[in-house]
DNA sequence: TGTCGTCGTTGAATCGGTTCACAGGCAGAA
DNA sequence: TTCTGCCTGTGAACCGATTCAACGACGACA
């Protein structure tokens, strides 16, 4: 490799700017500037003028600098939990699909679980300016968000029902979902339930957990005794496989699994499969999201499944309503979930 | 300042300013850009000041005016052709890791195979002024990005090699993948493969074709008869559903069939079997990039694997290197696929 | 006591757009 | 002919940060 001597080599010609096609056109910038912004107001022997000038410079604006000064904002970011989850990839799509129509962009963004991921992309997006996020909080402590929003950044909670009255949130009732899910698998003689969940700062563990000790509960069962809870700290298969392992070196494991997610459930499943247990006869389960292969599976997946495009879409809706004019009031919409019965839990006919 | 009447509301109480924050500190202006960002320059007392006044009007500083000014780019912008191919995620893991330890930040963004889609990012990160940007292009004509090379734009090429000496790419050799998995289903008697293929304007559909035809060939057999393609627009599991459907509408349908991704197979997997096809009795399937739940499929599937997370990190490596000092030359990777035979083809033990 | 160097701080210039008050030209009305 | 109004086009002010020449204070040294 050759080293020039001193500087740094400049990133090429310098871009060339709003002044410079000026200068080719022979008229001043702010007709530059109208005819960027506001063609009408200009006539059309200058605007080909300056649209031929543009073209030869291959100009681009400087999209700071517009920022900078109109305050112009077209840019919402989004901080999901974890992006391989297909899952979330689809709330993406669904979220994708509704700022295009408004003629928005979306930065995208992925926590891994992990808050300090999340605040550094809070910290930079808001650096950066953007009209307002989607959110789907990686730690229990929402006060970030709530002091964002104060600042004027818009803010919706993604997969998470807020329990502040300021955010605007989307969700689909988790505690609702887990209960149902469990409730199958009672409805089938299961008394014991293994339950592979993520860390308790992850609302959804949360709430997944509390729909299962409420279908425990109603069922006359003591949670302490009927759920085998395993926490694991990553919601994707490895830690599927790490809690499987963990539960069957625990001896006397339960006849049901409840993971917390479909993705975990699949590296449940690998790890059973390889401990030659078979599903459901030695091990009934159960999963959440019904991601797309589900259905597929070598065992056909009973899952919980969500709208999930749907989430994406309203949340943008949301988040664009409540940044536009007029600014909307926080709002909480929450979906039901949808219990999918399928082979893995044996509960299929 | 009061507003005037029938303006759009102002978002909150209008952002801290540095100058805000001189001001609450009593110090100047240059002297808080200092302690921001030469913080040894001054003094411990006048630190502290400005450091409490920041932490109580909550000052955020905005990026617009600090990237216009210094020209400080640590953004990159990744296009991929599509974010819920869990091929693409993996990828974009792999470079999201590299660029974090750089301290960099990405933009992420899914084309989904739209070359207008692409052409609106493009714009939009050069705009945005990203340091440069890992495209997976959607079209064959790469001039555009050959052009925002030219104009100083960091460049690299992802998941597809690069006929420009210009531009750095990282790809896996899709021929010689294509090539293994035909071999293998030639290997096992079958004479006519289905082909489900995508646009011949993406390069992956494109090569995974020409490997096809070069494995035919060194079989000594006619590519017009012995492979029937079918060409659908999108490559994934919606995709692979229409494809065996028209398959299967044109009647005495091949032995074998040979997915340009797992997702297409995923769907082809599904639109067979709701046929009551039998796979891999009745329809050998084979797909392509081993995504995570290949091996966990009601029928496992064989396929061909890629270093996927590798490839986000070299890309990553690469773009690094050639935008930062030194301006390191174009560079050309190819890593080498690798057959991973399950039960789907029938060729498993 | 005068000079010099160092350290900490200042404030003006600058980046590249947008905006707006205003100027010049021209047509139609008075 | 003069006035009015419309249509184009101009250029200075401004957005919020960074940078750098310059400056005051202070201690060291002759």
């Amino acid at each position: 490799m050759v080293t020039t001597a001193g500087r740094a080599p400049q990133r090429g010609p310098r871009r060339a700017s709003i002044s410079d096609v000026a200068q080719e056109a022979g008229v001043s910038l702010g007709t530059v500037s109208n005819v960027l912004n506001r063609p009408d107001r200009v006539s059309p022997t200058t605007r080909a003028k300056v649209l031929a000038a543009i073209e030869h410079l291959s100009f681009v604006p400087n999209g700071s600098a517009r920022q900078l000064r109109a305050g112009t904002i077209t840019t919402v970011g989004a901080i999901l939990l974890d992006i391989a989850n297909p899952f979330f990839t689809e709330v993406a799509r669904g979220i994708e699909d509704r700022l295009a129509q408004a003629d928005h962009t979306l930065m995208l963004a992925s926590s891994d679980e992990d808050p300090e991921r999340e605040a550094r992309y809070l910290r930079l997006f808001e650096e950066h300016g953007v009209l307002g996020m989607l959110v789907t909080p990686a730690s229990t402590d929402l006060e970030p968000l709530l002091e964002l929003s104060r600042r004027g950044v818009g803010v919706v909670l993604l997969d998470r029902t807020s329990p502040a009255e300021e955010l605007s949130s989307v969700a689909v009732d988790d505690v609702a979902g887990a209960a149902m899910a469990v409730e199958h698998l009672l409805s089938l003689s299961h008394r014991r339930i293994a339950f592979i969940n993520g860390p308790q700062s992850i609302a959804q563990c949360v709430d997944r957990r509390a729909g299962m000790v409420r279908a425990l509960e109603a069922a006359g069962l003591d949670p302490d005794e009927a759920m085998v809870e395993i926490t694991v700290s990553s919601l994707n298969a490895e830690g599927g496989e790490a809690g499987v392992t963990e539960l069957l070196a625990a001896g006397t494991a339960p006849s049901a699994l409840f993971c917390v997610n479909d993705l975990t459930a699949l590296g449940a499943m690998r790890a059973l499969r390889s401990h030659g247990l078979a599903i459901p006869e030695d091990m009934a389960v159960v999963g959440y999201d019904d991601v797309n292969f589900a259905s597929m599976l070598m065992t056909p997946l009973t899952s919980v499944r969500q709208p999930t495009r749907q989430l994406g879409e309203v949340a943008a809706d949301l988040l664009l309503k409540a940044a536009g004019p007029g600014m909307a009031a926080p709002q909480r919409i929450e979906f039901q979930p949808e219990l999918v019965v399928r082979a893995s839990s044996g509960g299929a006919r």
